[in-house]
DNA sequence: TGTACATCAGTGAACGCGCGTTCACTGATGTAC
DNA sequence: TGTACATCAGTGAACGCGCGTTCACTGATGTAC
């Protein structure tokens, strides 16, 4: 995955260490923690853990990262951009501001919560422990940003502007409801089966009509 | 609940026969675990600390609990029935079957989470550590029945059937997502503010047309 | 070209901490007689 | 009615554990000369 590695922290460094002992310790930590996150939920992490699974000791990831949270938001932002990136290739597929291109957005948003339910959770519950980060609330803005471009263009308007949002919003709720839901292991409390990807499709419609 | 701190009641040993035997040490444990899940969220509550805020030893919450686990799912079915108590009593006001009856209900899920988010997210997130609870599934059931009953009842359904589940869910879907995203604190992406009470409302005219 | 040296990523050991749980115990209570 | 006694709900101390973080160090690497 191209976003591992250093280049997001060392963006503007000239210098690019490629062989070490562990080749390159900090994408391998981040794996390491993806992989727990994924495994045991974002509560149980240890950052022990992910030296154990990287074969370090626990002191050398604070070469890398300043403390534990630090990982995590490193680990929920590449989670983001994930996202970012799958939605954009949803909506690349289609016809722009058409239901098919939101729906497939929706289907993106919960096909990611599915596939990486942990990285999801830790995604949206980072805000809990720490203060808000202000990169991470870009990156965010940045992908409600794709949802909003395609109900604009949907609704006609030039401009995102309040029914746009609105509306956007709205969609919004409903695939990250529905992807708690899911990965929350919930839905087993309705007794009909539901096709997901068909009611998304669905509520799609009715949301923006 | 009145309920007074040991060293207070240490203080003069005329009351201290009721310091020994609280006889409401159950509730209060259960009082102080809610109190704490609110106040650090469910990751971070301990036992040593709610026995510290009962002003009780860490051994005396194992004559009415087994283990960890069992106070948290205690507390998540206290919440359960405070949640399905604030819908009946939504309902009750309104007549059935209506969009308004409806949309009160989304109002008191939504509420209920923003009014206790530590409980709401251990409600749905206690799934994730442990398996499934038998009790707390029926209680969730009889919870979401409440909405089925009144989507029955705008479509002029008999019977709680495939489509009144496919509505009733994706009204769910909706006011769970906005639930966490007001708490997990992401409305702050949306530019454009937006009016949650009424928002419900308009999903709900548009979910069930 | 070879070498001295600075750099710095990772080591290994240690720390203090709070945790969940167990144990033998003790003090308070309700009840049978 | 008073008392012996079983029951019960707490105590206090201890346990082993894994955690996050710090520290002085080591040794491989790139580079200046």
């Amino acid at each position: 995955m191209a976003f591992y590695g250093r280049s997001e922290i060392n963006a503007s460094s000239t210098i690019q260490k490629t062989a070490y002992h562990h080749g390159d310790l900090r994408a391998q930590l981040l794996n390491a923690t993806r992989q727990l996150v994924e495994e045991k939920g974002p509560d149980r992490f240890s950052i022990s853990e992910a030296c154990r699974a990287a074969g370090v000791t626990t002191a050398a990831p604070y070469r890398h990262f300043s403390d534990k949270r630090e990982m995590l938001v490193a680990v929920a932002m590449e989670g983001m951009e994930r996202l970012r990136e799958a939605m954009k290739a949803a909506v690349a597929e289609r016809t722009d501001g058409t239901v098919d291109s939101i729906t497939a957005l929706g289907m993106a948003y919960v096909g990611f919560a599915k596939r990486e339910p942990g990285v999801f959770r830790l995604m949206f519950g980072l805000t809990r422990d720490h203060g808000k980060h202000e990169l991470m609330m870009a990156l965010g803005q940045e992908t409600f940003g794709i949802l909003l471009s395609q109900v604009a263009a949907y609704l006609g308007k030039p401009n995102i502007d309040d029914e746009v949002t609105r509306r956007g919003f709205a969609l919004w709720t409903s695939v990250h409801g529905m992807s708690f839901l899911l990965i929350d292991d919930k839905v087993d409390v309705v007794k009909f089966p539901i096709d997901m990807d068909e009611l998304i499709g669905e509520m799609a419609v009715r949301l923006l009509a």
